[in-house]
RNA sequence: GCGCGAGUGGCGGAAUAGGUAGACGCGAGGGACUUAAAAUCCCUUGAAUGAAUAAUUCGUGCGGGUUCGAUUCCCGCCUUGCGCACCA
């Protein structure tokens, strides 16, 4: 009997598949249902996948191979999220240039994963950094600027010391870069943003019906973060200054006691008069010298009287302005009416400076009298709106206001415009040139891309630019202003009037733009005309499963923005791009913690695989390790045990060919067992439970072990069908294995397309059913009785059930609780 | 502080329209085969009492509640993971 040796068939097929192009897709072809899934782009970085990553790709490769098997056209796509500031920096430290520090590292991923056994199809690989590529990134670019959903402007930006770079809002985590952990800063810069805000609510709404892992939507509906609220006018005493306030609660109005400015709001410097003028320099210079993080720490409240008074727009109650850091300057209006009586953090300030605290809604009474109430009650103190409710009044006091003009209802979104430009080298050039008094031009289409020029030197400086704005010939560039056509400043300037010299755009573009389209790409790899076909999307889009660990936020609102914004254009047939969106839990290393090169608890799959376990064994147990969405310690030994299982599968199977044709063997269990497990492990694809389907597998062959040890197998159809199914079920998760024992059943085609069993519901259906008897809610007797035995005789069965009499005695049961078929519960007093 | 999860044997985890708690695997113990070991196969394995694979009791983070019956539903806590965090 043949051994199973891992090493020897995972090596062997994996190059049959590449020969044979087994996991390519025909993205032409109509003539069956699509299945289109993947797992988020990897970026390359050098340490390569670490066990982790590997069961990211598995779930989508999972996914898209048991659909290819059922019979779609099914393609799972791989390229590489090859700009930005990861790639950039690992190169910096291997100390090579970008482009061959990623293709050299990539290298590494490629073998890794093939050794993996994933069914990707090679043939469509994409790069973001391939300038076939980013031309149309850049396009997109041009596509925003054209519909003034991109823009520049001027305003302070979270800076990243280390790295050199401005960051985006959603790449600063606790007032710290993304990328090296070290605390940002602020600098004062003009920059160029995608107006995401644009879709905010559209986002929002749609984030409810989206089939998506339910932290990854919270997660998303916090960071766009809506609130429903109203801006009110404030007059300044003695002053044409108005200062415009956001509240979420207009109906606290008359309670509020003092107006407090944030440090950044530039009416401070106006306001601020006579001997109070020096105190609040001081104390501005102050909070603007902390960083944002020294700001959040300390929740102690600080302030300062700038010396004037404003007048609440509904009794003209003189209130005092304030300077505070715990107003936000880039949130609202950066001024806020404080109402300590019903706002926390208004309350801390009034109580530490002593301001006046004015209760306007009634508390409930067994609400205790520390601190502010914050909840819904009736108005008091609140003249005409005494008595209303203070949901209601909201409306009644903002339509009040909107009739004197003083104030408006107003939206307002924690989430800011999607900051794109970045002053480093490796990314794809922002595609303007700037010319003197004129708005940015962007570059014809016809000139795209404007290619990344190849540099010595491409650290960044530490100033507001780029490498690139030191290359002269490349920033100079003749332009047409009309057509945005350009030509190589080392050329001569071509004729008319609209030609003229500007100067390119230094800035490149945050390689989360490069990745916000791609799934757009893959369908359409190679199209040199546009950047996808509309009728490819029409076919292909949305994508039916997303995989991914990472990016939560950022990437996945980047991308649905983008996806709505190519929707308007009538580009693609959906707003949202991912179907179904999961994010997978992690594999702790076995310490606990999580895997890190620097900890040094990283578990190498290659290790494992090398050992003599194969890729198989490792794939099953990655699955059988933990459901889907819950983070799982490594235990090293559970590869061992599903190498075993894979062993009594390939011993099972070696036994059926060399079983002899004919004879008797136990045909109806092996049925049963068969079917049951097909709809099991079928249903838990379906539904991503892949650790169930794992077990349901385990168990067929534990079941199929039983029954032979009963009665030897015998080549019968139950058994053929048996084998076959298993094989079958088995292959989206050990592909080598059921690829070499398929053929070794005789099968000279792939088992990894078309191959899928189908269950026979009828063989599922007992006809006879087990019923729980039990006494006071605990199980005392079990019975088997006929499928559709009546009610009564089911209770008189119990009734006089040995265990049952015991455990009645002569007593009488107060109660007979029936469910049909399942258990009969009888209650004594 | 707020939001979203999670707490079940020695370990990873099964099972929730409320109805046999602990599937499957790891680990552990025992046995078969073997000169021996590895591999393989078989059996046992929540805890307590017990000679028992007789029986009973306890048992799904803690405290209550609803119910004939709660791992599942409700209320109040504790622990822990993730995210956000002075967002007015």
């Amino acid at each position: 009997m043949k051994r199973y040796n891992p090493s020897e068939i995972e090596a062997k097929w994996q190059q049959i598949w590449e020969q044979d192009g087994t996991y390519e897709a025909d993205l032409h072809d109509t003539s069956r249902p699509k299945y289109y899934g993947f797992s988020m782009l990897p970026g390359i970085t050098g340490a390569g996948i670490h066990i982790g990553h590997g069961r990211t790709y598995q779930f989508s490769d999972i996914k898209v191979r048991a659909k290819r098997q059922q019979g779609y056209n099914a393609y799972h796509p791989i390229g590489w999220d090859s700009f930005g500031l990861p790639v950039e920096n690992y190169a910096i430290k291997v100390g090579k240039k970008p482009r061959q520090a990623h293709d050299e590292a990539k290298e590494n991923f490629i073998r890794q994963l093939k050794r993996l056994g994933f069914s990707f199809d090679w043939s469509k690989e994409i790069s973001t950094a391939d300038p076939a590529y980013y031309k149309w990134t850049q396009w997109i670019f041009a596509k925003l600027y054209e519909h003034d959903l991109a823009y520049q402007k001027e305003q302070p930006q979270w800076w990243c010391e280390t790295d050199n770079t401005v960051l985006a809002n959603e790449q600063v985590e606790g007032g710290k870069c993304w990328r090296c952990g070290n605390e940002v800063v602020k600098r004062n810069l003009k920059q160029w943003f995608f107006r995401i805000t644009a879709y905010a609510d559209e986002m929002l709404d749609a984030t409810d019906e989206l089939n998506w892992t339910d932290m990854v939507k919270t997660m998303q509906k916090n960071w766009i973060g809506r609130s429903l609220g109203a801006e009110v006018e404030f007059a300044v005493e003695d002053s044409e200054e108005v200062i415009t306030v956001f509240t979420t609660r207009p109906d606290t109005l008359f309670g509020a006691s003092y107006v407090a400015l944030a440090p950044e709001n530039p009416l401070v410097q106006e306001l601020a008069v006579g001997d109070q003028r020096e105190k609040v320099e001081t104390y501005v210079q102050a909070a603007l010298a902390k960083s944002e993080v020294e700001r959040q720490e300390s929740k102690e409240k600080t302030g300062v009287f700038t010396g004037r008074y404003a007048i609440n727009p509904v009794n003209g109650a003189k209130v005092p302005i304030w300077v505070a850091d715990y107003v936000l300057g880039g949130y609202g209006t950066g001024a806020v009416m404080a109402v300590p009586a019903h706002d926390e953090r208004d309350y801390e300030f009034a109580k530490k400076f002593d301001l006046p605290i004015i209760q306007v809604v009634e508390k409930p009474e067994n609400e205790d009298d520390a601190g502010a109430y914050t909840g819904e009650g009736e108005l008091v103190n609140s003249g005409r709106f005494d008595g209303r409710r203070s949901a209601l009044a909201r409306e009644e006091i903002v339509t009040w206001l909107e009739s004197r003009n003083m104030g408006r209802s107003k939206t307002t979104y924690k989430m800011r415009d999607w900051l794109i430009s970045r002053q480093r080298y490796w990314g794809a050039p922002i595609p303007i040139v700037h010319v003197e008094g004129r708005e940015p031009i962007a570059v014809n289409e016809k000139n795209l891309p404007v290619e990344l020029p190849d540099v010595d030197d491409f650290k960044p400086k530490g100033g507001n630019t780029s490498v690139l704005a030191e290359i002269d010939d490349w920033v100079r560039v003749w332009v047409n202003v009309e057509t945005g056509e350009t030509v190589n400043i080392t050329e001569s300037k071509p004729d008319g009037d609209a030609w003229v010299e500007g100067q390119r755009e230094t800035d490149t573009l945050d390689g989360y733009a490069c990745s916000s389209w791609y799934f757009l790409r893959y369908i359409d790899p190679f199209n040199g005309e546009q950047a996808w076909d509309p009728e490819l999307a029409k076919k292909w889009m949305p994508v039916d499963y997303y995989n991914g660990a990472d990016h939560a936020v950022a990437h996945l609102l980047y991308s649905r923005f983008w996806m709505r914004f190519f929707y308007k254009l009538g580009l693609v047939p959906t707003p949202e791009p991912f179907k179904r969106m999961m994010y997978n839990g992690y594999i702790m290393a076995p310490d606990g913690n999580k895997m890190s090169k620097s900890k040094g608890n990283v578990i190498d799959p290659m290790e494992i695989m090398d050992s003599g376990y194969g890729a198989d064994s490792l794939r099953v147990y990655e699955m059988f390790i933990a459901p889907y969405d819950m983070d799982a310690p490594w235990d090293t030994r559970g590869v061992p045990g599903t190498y075993r299982f894979l062993n009594r599968v390939w011993n099972l199977t070696q036994e059926y060919v060399a079983a002899p044709e004919t004879g008797a063997a136990n045909d109806a269990e092996i049925l049963k067992a068969t079917h049951a497990t097909i709809k099991k492990v079928t249903s838990d694809i379906e539904d991503e439970k892949f650790n169930t389907a794992v077990a349901a597998m385990m168990e067929l062959v534990n079941t199929l072990y039983k029954l032979k040890e009963a009665q030897p197998i015998v080549k019968t159809e139950a058994w053929t069908f048996a084998i076959e199914s298993l094989l079958q079920i088995l292959a989206p998760f050990a592909p080598h294995i059921t690829e070499e024992l398929w053929h070794e059943l005789g099968h000279g085609d792939t088992i990894h397309r078309d191959h899928w069993p189908k269950w026979d519901e009828s063989l599922l259906v007992a006809d006879t059913m087990t019923i729980i008897v039990q006494v006071n809610g605990k199980l005392r007797a079990k019975l088997e009785l006929a499928k559709d035995t009546p009610a009564e005789e089911v209770e008189a069965a119990a009734l006089v059930d040995e265990k049952v009499v015991q455990f009645l005695g002569d007593k009488k049961p107060a109660k007979v609780i029936y469910i049909p078929g399942r258990l009969v519960n009888l209650v004594l007093k």
